[in-house]
RNA sequence: GCCGAAGUAGCUCAGGGGUAGAGCAACUGAUUCGUAAUCAGUAGGUCCGGAGUUCAAAUCUCCGCUUCGGCACCA
């Protein structure tokens, strides 16, 4: 007897063995034709699974959240069988489900192009359409082995030569093609439905490793019906109107180009927005009991040597040849340079932690293939800080910091914030009892700042564990903007002490710290997030002040004048045209608020106030006005 | 850095071995108008750069640069 337990507690009973199937038939046809797979004990297995013992079970189908992956999983296979239907060349490598769809890495000698995409896509429907069984086999490892290396699919080969000693060997199969896939499946071809769009092309390494040959990988999306895939196809085309380079461009906020590659030219607009941001981080780091330092752009190379960068960093240094064995580098970080100055006089106990801040401007040589917008550049100031500290400190030090970086993130409208613990790596600097405290007071100090963290096992730098605070962009991708570091090494090496209150001399620890990462990729972020329409106190143009005839236009004056008077960012709009243009104008530049005034405004002193965005007008005495805008264009935190 | 694609007016894009095209923007003029495009006219180009093929190259070929999408990298 075998007893299984359904979602809603009912339990059926069954002579013997039975499958997914099995079950989902007994429940009713119509459960049968609408399952997918079966869920034994919360593991997603295929439906034809057999169950040979009491079990909790649920029949998943479509409606189910996690069907979408095996969705996904299945539409990678359709489309290397129809890779490889069409191009009989093409092996065969991974293809996994990914967050919105699925990829497929294949090796072979001439690239796809994008006409290949419309053939595969179609062949992908054909298979569809065939409804092939999809079979799962357990082989042994040698005919796996034999099978791969005969039908000339090395990495396959390559991957059943890896999988461990115990592991089973599954192939799936289905219509006259196979692959070397853990599963679980779809029971055939013909449920993973039509809702699915090949996306783009694009070159990967074989396991991920620079050294491995590459691979071409076709990415494609994948949906349970054709509604959601017409409905991320559109999120798509919004987020790719919130993308910072377009924005930037159409407001006028900064440009790139070819003359001074990886660096910005900041435009007036978009320099008061970065000028807004600084004013605002100073504040708040002079109110959290930091102190703001300036160092040098260009510093001996001696100086890199000592700290370890110049045998660690220097393929991403920029340098410079002064005369003959003399090389400046182009600071690529702080750090150094702050070590400096703590070196100057005699430090004592009682001047720890000692939070010593830079908007540090540094410039580093990535990889070209690495640029991108704002979001990655050869140039960019660093809203850096590095606290000198006792090892005692750490804990208090980092939650003070975790706090006030949620509090920052909170004031410009983040509030799901990624947080990556990353552990000691393999090579590493300092004992193990060092780094046992280090990680403990990471993790004592983020669990009371209230924060979670996920493992980023082996990934700390080699002088200390880290924090990652990660910000996700307008079209999903995530940048790295935050961090805390600790330091055992860096003091070490350039040999900072202070005298402790038994008189000795003692090692400070340091975290490196950063709250927004660079201005440059936060303000990135920052205009994909509020896709352009930024809160008052951001906003590079807070008020236009707009006539509707040129009567108006004295009394538009007094308006600007009044509002500036206030602190406000404000521009007036007299042009011969009709509100309809100006209203259209500044609302494409998404300035905030318009003032519209005419005959009548001008007689009551009075404006309209218009939201961007908004449909509705609010008529307001002027002085009622210039009091809200002026209240509400504060700078958070005071 | 690697794989692929692209680069034509300020922007979005068409064209394609034989005089360089459109819409929007810009400029000029008219229009004084009540909340997301008033009308008319004018001007605007090293077709990314360099070499080659050709009577002739924006177009074909090669090399380079930059950008875009991935991958790798991001101490």
């Amino acid at each position: 007897m075998v007893a299984i337990t359904l979602p809603d507690g009912s339990t059926r009973n069954y002579p013997g063995p039975v499958s997914g199937a099995d079950i989902a038939m007994d429940i009713g046809p119509g459960l049968a034709k609408a399952a997918l797979a079966v869920r034994v004990e919360g593991v997603m297995r295929d439906l034809s699974s057999v169950i040979d013992g009491d079990a909790n079970v649920s029949i998943v189908t479509a409606k189910d959240a996690d069907a979408l992956e095996l969705l996904r999983h299945d539409a990678a296979h359709v489309m290397a069988e129809a890779v490889q239907e069409l191009f009989p060349d093409a092996q065969v490598t991974f293809g996994p489900a990914t967050e919105n769809g699925f990829y497929y890495d294949f090796a072979r000698a001439t690239p796809f192009t994008p006409d290949d995409l419309e053939r595969i896509e179609t062949r992908m429907k054909e298979i569809v359409e065939r409804n092939e069984t999809i079979v799962r086999e357990v082989w042994s490892r040698e005919r796996a082995t034999t099978f791969f290396k005969d039908k000339g699919e090395a990495y396959k080969a390559e991957w059943v030569a890896e999988l461990p000693g115990d592991a089973e060997i599954s192939i799936y199969r289905q219509g006259d093609w196979l692959d070397l896939c853990r599963g679980p499946h779809l029971p055939s071809t013909g449920k993973l439905g039509k809702a699915f769009k090949l996306m783009k092309l694009a070159g990967a390494y074989w396991r991920g490793d620079a050294r491995n040959a590459m691979l071409q990988r076709i990415y494609g999306t994948c949906w349970p019906d054709e509604k959601a895939l017409k409905g991320y196809l559109l999120q798509l085309e919004e987020a790719e109107k919130r993308d910072h380079r377009r924005l930037g461009r159409e407001m006028d906020l900064f440009h790139l180009q070819e003359e001074a590659i990886g660096s910005v030219f900041w435009h007036p607009n978009g320099w008061i927005l970065y000028r807004a941001i600084e004013t605002y981080m100073r504040r708040r780091l002079e109110a959290n009991g930091y102190v703001e330092v300036r160092t040098p752009q260009l510093v001996d190379r001696s100086l890199w040597e000592a700290s370890g960068h110049w045998e660690k960093f220097r393929e991403n240094m920029f340098t410079v040849e002064v005369e003959e064995d003399k090389t400046l580098c182009i600071k690529p970080m702080n750090c150094p340079c702050h070590v400096q100055i703590f070196r100057q006089g005699i430090k004592s106990y009682r001047d720890l932690p000692l939070r010593m801040a830079e908007f540090g401007s540094c410039h580093r040589y990535e990889p070209s293939g690495a640029l991108h917008g704002l979001m990655r550049v050869r140039g960019f100031t660093q809203d850096d800080a590095h606290i000198f500290c006792t090892e005692d400190q750490i804990t208090s030090e980092t939650k003070a910091f975790c706090d006030l970086l949620m509090d920052v993130y909170r004031d410009f409208g983040f509030t799901d914030v990624r947080v990556k613990f990353s552990d000691r790596p393999a090579k590493r600097a300092g004992s193990d009892d060092v780094w046992d405290k280090a990680e403990r007071a990471l993790t004592d100090a983020t669990t009371a700042a209230g924060l979670e963290t996920t493992l980023n096992p082996g990934e700390g730098a080699f002088y200390g564990p880290k924090l990652e605070f990660v910000l996700r962009d307008a079209i999903g991708r995530d940048w790295q903007c935050g961090t805390l570091q600790v330091d055992f090494v860096l003091p070490e090496r350039l040999n900072a002490a202070y005298v402790g209150e038994d008189g000795e001399k003692h090692r400070p620890v340091m975290l490196h710290r950063a709250i927004l990462g660079s201005f440059e990729r936060f303000i990135g972020i920052l205009i994909e997030s509020y896709a352009g329409k930024f809160p008052l106190w951001l906003a590079p143009v807070q008020a236009v002040v707009a006539t509707i005839v040129s009567e108006a236009d004295a009394y538009a004056g007094q308006v600007a004048e009044r509002l500036r008077a206030a602190g406000i960012r404000t521009a007036v709009d007299t042009r011969n045209e009709k509100i309809n243009l100006k209203v259209r104008e500044h609302s494409l530049t998404k300035v905030p608020v318009m003032l519209v005034v005419g005959k009548r405004e001008a007689e009551q002193a009075t404006v309209a106030v218009r939201r961007l965005g908004g449909q509705e007008q609010e008529l307001l005495a002027l002085d009622t006005a210039v009091a809200t805008l002026a209240r509400e264009a504060a700078m958070p935190g005071g």
